[in-house]
DNA sequence: CGTCTATTTGAATGTACTCAAAAGCGGTGG
DNA sequence: CCACCGCTTTTGAGTACATTCAAATAGACG
């Protein structure tokens, strides 16, 4: 598996040293995830971040009656992770699920906190990483605050050309926070 | 002004020498707004991230029809601005307002990236806390689609006792969606 | 005290949901 | 290769949740 996309990635905020970035590769656990397969289950402690280097992967929440939202979908070159749980090292409230077949670089977060001490790069890497997942979080709220369902499909199709086509209309309804039989008739007004 | 509430807030992260507080602590403009003022305009470049020393903020963003939502209330010990208007140093989406007296410590833009290069400190500080705001608004995404508006607003009184008491029906109401209306309905019905 | 805004109440409406049934589609096994 | 199974998508009828508009009442503030 490749860590060419990782690197560039890393390299888009910091420069680190070939040897730093030998370091940080021996950190990374590559896994292969079939299908439907999931990365993390609902109650089990999330001991990773998950960096997607191919395929695409949905995190979900399913709330007491069983109905799913869909939190995020992430793509390639996306980080992913129930970061609350990942962080407090608490049981994970999200499924994390693989969409299509997937294969993604993973980080614990005990080498993690690590590579803070050991190469303080990381920390504004991080910085930077959760400050765009913050701005990205917020104008989500915005949009489902101040939007009608029909405009956020329409927005959604526009920023995610590559998922909307991948992950299935339920997914999608679930991700607006609507159900899939009134995303069917949104698609159906021309 | 004191400055030992926004020390106290670093040090729940960072440890500083005493003369790093000090250059830390010079960087800060203390401001003083009145009720009703607003600390930062839709339009206007959103030049400082804000920490509230006392009083209470409210970031509301305006859409075409001039409807309101409250994207944020932000108490004694918070940190606020238009992040992502802020990081890139555009025109701001949001409004940030003074709800009732509250004094201010503004942080640059100019003066935070000097920070992180004198003090990479600073870094891990930020980090940490671009990491709870990105936790707090996936939540409130997850409260958005996964709840009713009953819920949220019982959810949002029980969270934020204090803004509760100190805020109209109507600004409650723009945080939480709905109309203030609606919202009184939800208030009668015991 | 008067004015302005917030809150409540109610009627009419619209947006989105539930439930049910039919149609479509993809994968699997005979 | 086709038939079947399970899941997704569509369609429609009936309903519930939330909005709009309007008017009355209550509160806040100069």
């Amino acid at each position: 598996m490749s860590f060419d996309p990782i690197l560039s990635n890393l390299r888009k905020h910091i420069a680190l040293s070939p040897a730093e970035e030998t370091y940080f590769v021996s950190l990374l656990k590559p896994k292969r995830f079939q299908k439907k397969e999931f990365i993390l289950k609902e109650g089990q402690v999330c001991k990773h971040i998950n960096f997607v280097n191919s395929g695409l992967l949905r995190a979900f929440y399913l709330n007491q009656e069983n109905k799913e939202s869909t939190i995020m979908f992430a793509i390639s070159d996306w980080w992913v992770t129930d970061m609350h749980c990942f962080l407090e090292e608490k049981p994970a409230m999200l499924n994390i699920q693989s969409v299509s077949e997937s294969e993604v670089l993973q980080l614990s977060k005990i080498d993690l906190d690590h590579l803070y001490i050991e190469i303080p790069k990381f920390e504004r890497f991080f910085r930077i990483l959760m400050q765009n997942a913050y701005v990205r979080e917020q104008l989500r709220v915005i949009q489902n605050l101040s939007l009608s369902a029909e405009e956020r499909y329409h927005n959604f199709l526009a920023k995610y050309p590559q998922i909307g086509s991948q992950v299935t209309q339920k997914q999608i309804a679930s991700y607006l926070g609507i159900t899939p039989e009134f995303l069917s008739v949104i698609r159906g007004q021309k």
